[in-house]
Parts: structure tokens; sequence; C-alpha cells
DNA sequence: TAACGATTGATTGTATGCAACTTGTTGTTT
DNA sequence: AAACAACAAGTTGCATACAATCAATCGTTA
């Protein structure tokens, strides 16, 4: 262990942010401050009531998971994505994850077993309703971060988090059909079962396949909804 | 593009972080303040001449390269690795690094060529003379940003950056032999001749081989050194 | 003496005010 | 009319002051 005591720093996956910081993530990825415009430090801080203070800290901190960038001198404006870079994104994902996660082969315990079956059911009893649909973001989330936290390659956890977009995935889970639902479910009960068989291969192997196939989801939205407009929203 | 317009946010390559950020850095890789230490904002506020606002806005820049940690109402400390940290760091590295630099195939100018081969050259002077070497780390870096800033897996560009951990490169590159010096020379050598080829997986292989080798490198010195000691440093 | 609790000092979190810079506009000049 | 320069409004960068929280010490009690 790296440190002298049990004070551990925030991780991602915990959705262990400042408070600030994840509201400002709740108003972009709910659409309410669009891509690529620019945040004036004054607006938000009236908006959240707070100071420019703690916004300018949580700008820092959202610049790590490409939420918003931060301009010297100019300011910070919200990070948006054309179709190009988002394939690179989940191209580059197909690269990183299926390491990190079969890293975790041998690491999970009892207890993560049963709350990855746990939110397994879960978001298939979400899926199937359209109305709380757009809640299975969050407990994907959950389901991979169990992987992602206990896996050796610590050090990539937080790229791994990184490249899961906030936005980008929230916009994908919503334009879900049941088929894409259930197909993603499936996965997850086979991440489960190589998990299990501790066969790191296999974990691998099945991560490739989910990524892969939600970046063929993603490609297939494009066309369906603007075939003119790229950007992300 | 995704941006309306050409101002472009810092990127860690160009080593275009803000003063404050960049001296703090220079403490942590001289040893000033050592790893695992817990770093007073006013301490530091004190010593680099300004309040503590950019101190801790510049402590949020650097958890993001790994450089230091925020514990929320606890304070900001010194990042620390130890061993075993540090090869997994290595073999993520070895992971996506090749991954990376191989997506800058047929995208480098001729004038990125040229830098490669002056940077090159540049190394081959300093690391003959044991004055100079420790100033190869900030060379070598600028050799590898010129592959990785042109690379088409743009989202993976900091990530591979934070992986560079600077201690870490620091020291390694500070314990380099005659031998070990030229090894690495000859890497380099070769990504650009793969890299001019335009062979993605003759660069990916190199890359590979140049990260192992210095995985190897870091565990023969930590056997000198000091046998019981694990942290860096 | 050991364990528990209150108090004090130190440290972080936030608000506010001012200085520096950037940008868009207006007025001048060629 | 177009280009350029000076000006003004707005915005970010930073310093300082205060409030909230944490940690360690000291005193009290079983």
């Amino acid at each position: 262990m790296p440190l002298d005591d049990d004070a551990m720093p925030p991780q991602f996956g915990d959705s262990h942010w400042t408070e600030v910081s994840s509201r400002i993530l709740g108003l972009v990825v709910s659409g309410d401050l669009p891509p690529g415009s620019w945040i004036r430090e004054n607006d938000l801080a009236g908006r959240l009531g707070v100071s420019r203070t703690p916004i300018r800290e949580a700008f820092r901190e959202l610049v790590g998971v490409g939420v918003v960038e931060v301009v010297p001198r100019r300011g910070t404006r919200v990070r948006s994505y054309d179709a190009e870079e988002i394939e690179q994104i989940y191209r580059s994902r197909a690269v990183i994850e299926p390491y990190v996660m079969s890293e975790s082969v041998g690491r999970l315990t009892e207890d993560d077993f049963s709350s990855l079956s746990e939110l397994s059911e879960q978001m298939k009893s979400l899926g199937s309703d359209p109305t709380t649909r757009h809640h299975i973001a969050s407990v994907n989330n959950e389901f991979h971060a169990i992987f992602i936290r206990s896996s050796a390659a610590q050090s990539l956890i937080s790229t791994t988090y990184n490249l899961m977009i906030p936005i980008v995935v929230a916009k994908l889970f919503a334009s879900y059909s049941d088929n894409d639902v259930s197909s993603s479910m499936n996965h997850h009960d086979e991440l489960i079962a190589a998990a299990r068989a501790e066969d790191k291969e296999w974990v691998a192997a099945v991560s490739k396949t989910h990524i892969i196939s939600g970046l063929n989801r993603f490609k297939a939205m494009q066309i369906e909804q603007t075939p003119g407009h790229d950007d992300l929203q």
C-alpha cells in the first residue's frame, strides 16, 4: 500500500465527487449546458448558489473526465464530441477495458459477485420499462465499476472511467431498443460467468464484444436520428 | 472539429501547464516534496510567493497526472508508488502506448520527422555525458510527445501522459547506464524508421519493446539500490 | 492507568474584492 | 469603404478574510 494511513482519495467509480462537480455534470448530461457553449463562472455561481471559487475548482476536476475544457484567460466550455471522436473513444476503450477488466480475475469477492448479480437483475427490470430506461446508465456504471475497481491495473482505473464519457454513455443508453437492452444484459451475465471461471481471456473477449457492439449501436443511432448533425448533441 | 473556434485547451505534451503547476511538479520530481508527505497549502503558497487559491487549483490539475492526491477535508499529499504499482503502470503502458503511437502513422508531417531526428541526436549527446544525463527525461518526453499528439487516438493522449508518471520516469532515466542509453536511442531511431515506413504494426512492436525494456531496467534498479526499501522514493 | 470527552490550534472550504487581460465596439484615418 | 487604433464592458486570475471542519492535546472519570 502506498499510503501511510487509510484515508483514500476520491475515485470516480464511487461517484464520490464534490457536490459542485456532480451538479455541473448533471447540467451537462441533461443538456442544460449544451456542448460547445462557454460557461461563465458568474452565471454558474449564481445558478448553483455558491461563489466562483468552488466553481473554478470543479472545472479543473471535470477536465479530467472530459466534460469541460479550460482555455486559460478565455474561459471554460462544455466539451463536445463529433462522431469521429466518439468512434476513436470506443476503439480506445476496446483496447484498454478488456485488459483492465481481465485484471480483476481472481480478485472479485463473493460480495462482489452477489452485487453483480443483483445489479444485473435490476438492469433487466429497468430495461423492460422505457420510462425508467434512462436510469440504466447509472446502474450500468455501477456494474462495470465493480469489475474495474477490483482490477490489478489500478493506474488505468481513472483512465477507464475517463473514457466512459458521461454524456456519450447517457445519450447512448437513452437510445437503446429492447433488443439492444437484452443483448447488453447477456454480455453482463457472460461477464459474470467468465469472471467466476477465472478466465482472463474470456473476460477480455466479452468486454471487447460489449464495447464494439456499443460502438455500432452508436453508429446506428447517428444514422437514425440526425443525418446532418454530426455533433453530440 | 468539435470546437467552434481555434482556441485549443492546454495539453500536457506541450508542457503547457500553469506556472504554479509546473513549479510544484518540479519540487516533487526533485524530491523536495517527498512521496507520501502532506503538502500544506499555506507552506507552498509562502514558498512559491502566491496565495492559496492558485495552489488549490494547481492541486486539482496535478491529480490528473498522478503527482498528488487530494483527500477532501484532510489535505493534499504527494502520491507515492511502490514497486508493484510501478510494474502495473508499465504493463498498462505496454497495452495502450503501442496502440496510441501506431495511430500516428500517416499523420506525422515532414516537420515532425525533422524534429524527431533532431531530438534523437540531442539525446545522444546528452546521454554520453553523465553530468547532463538527467536532462534526458525532458527531451525524451518531447520525442514521445510528437508521436502521441499526432495520434488519431486523441482521447488516449492525456491518459498516455498520465502513465508517464513524471517522478517515475525521472528516477529511471537518472539511473541509466551507457548501455541503457544507447539501447534506448536505438529504439528511438527504429521508431522513426517504422513511422517513415508507415507500418503500424512495426511502430507498435518497437513501442512495446521500449516500454518493457524500461520496466526491466526499473526492476534492475530496484535490486541494485535499496533491497529493503520498496517505495519510490 | 486506561479510556473517554471537551477544548484549542491548525487546516481546509468558501466568499468577496480588486487587478489584469481579452474581446467587441466605436471612432478615426487613409 | 476598409483597415486600424483606442476605448469600454465583461471575464478571468489572484489575494485576502472568514467560516467550517479536523486533529491532537489535555483534563476528567471509571
